[in-house]
DNA sequence: AATGTATTCAACCGCAGTCAA
DNA sequence: ATTGACTGCGGTTGAATACAT
């Protein structure tokens, strides 16, 4: 297993993507879709690696990305997904429509993290620390000017022009838009479930590991198994969710290629997981214990 | 104003799972 | 069963910037 690196790199571009390369390889795709990363700079006409190409494409120029701005809302759900499923990022970036597992991971730690450990909580483990770390989130971020702005302004210009022609094409698509998950590969194994498990719903495509979870059974209700957690649905597309709105899981398509239930246990598992967040103070070691009885 | 330190986050790296030949 | 290619993941890095002194 392994490999080595996914190309030579003599000779390619690294470091920051230019708007050129942003359009390059937003418009190949629009035409001929994502996939082939290896032979996508090629084809494309870019000097980069295809890793590089997938991983700008996935976290940065897919058209459903949003950025910045997290909630409240999105925090708690990050928080108690994390408490659940660990540094699985990409699961629960899976929860957070429009949301990348690198800007997810980045956020932990650089903000909930943190933020955990000043309200006296361990955010390893989430549980109480002996005594409060006196941490402040961040000093900049009394200072009401974007800790980052100026960088961001640099760059969200660049992101900005680029996504001008990607909305302009993508508008029509995607509206209303429907926050669905990434695209992902579905495969047939049913083994185990594993570190990059989604448990995204997906109506065209979906990661083994996602397809398994709903092989096994939590097919819809897990979607929302954060009470009033579902798909955000961007109404009016503009990025913030002023007008968005939670719909249940059940709302969508969401189809399991086999029968969703091999004998009823994983069920029972979900029932049980219900319960535990039904109550009140529920004891996080019986939900730890819940969420490693999944990933066994 | 200059310098040092802290913070942020895009991008990279290496590993591992899966598939197909 | 083996092997190489492809893909996706989490951890890490480093440039850019903000903040503090």
């Amino acid at each position: 297993m392994g490999r080595a690196p996914c190309c030579s790199k003599v000779g390619l571009h690294r470091g920051p993507w230019t708007p050129r390369e942003d359009t390059l390889l937003t418009k190949y795709i629009q035409a001929h879709g994502e996939g082939h990363w290896r032979s996508l700079p090629k084809k494309a006409g870019l000097l980069r690696c295809g890793k590089s190409c997938r991983l700008r494409w996935m976290n940065y120029l897919r058209p459903d990305i949003k950025r910045g701005n997290i909630t409240p809302d999105e925090d708690d759900l990050i928080i108690r997904l994390h408490s659940l499923l660990g540094n699985r990022w990409s699961l629960i970036a899976g929860r957070l429509p429009g949301r990348t597992d690198n800007e997810i991971k980045n956020y932990w730690n650089t903000h909930l993290s943190k933020r955990l450990r000043s309200q006296g909580t361990d955010p390893n483990t989430h549980r109480k620390l002996s005594e409060p770390v006196l941490v402040q989130e961040t000093k900049r971020k009394k200072n009401t000017k974007n800790s980052k702005g100026n960088v961001k302004k640099k760059k969200q210009q660049t992101v900005n022009k680029s996504k001008t022609d990607r909305d302009q094409v993508e508008q029509e698509i995607f509206r209303p838009k429907v926050h669905l998950p990434k695209p992902i590969r579905v495969t047939t194994s049913f083994s185990k479930i594993r570190r990059n498990d989604s448990f995204e719903c997906n109506t065209t495509s979906g990661t083994s590991s996602s397809q398994e979870i709903r092989e096994a059974g939590f097919d819809v209700p897990w979607s929302n198994f954060k009470e009033g957690v579902g798909f955000l649905v961007d109404d009016d597309d503009d990025g913030d969710h002023e007008h968005d709105h939670l719909v249940s899981g059940s709302d969508f398509e969401c189809q399991s290629q086999v029968p969703t239930q091999q004998d009823g246990t994983l069920e029972k598992l979900y029932e049980e997981y219900l319960q535990l967040l039904k109550t009140e103070d529920h004891d996080q070691v019986e939900l730890d214990s819940f969420a490693e009885s999944l990933f066994v």
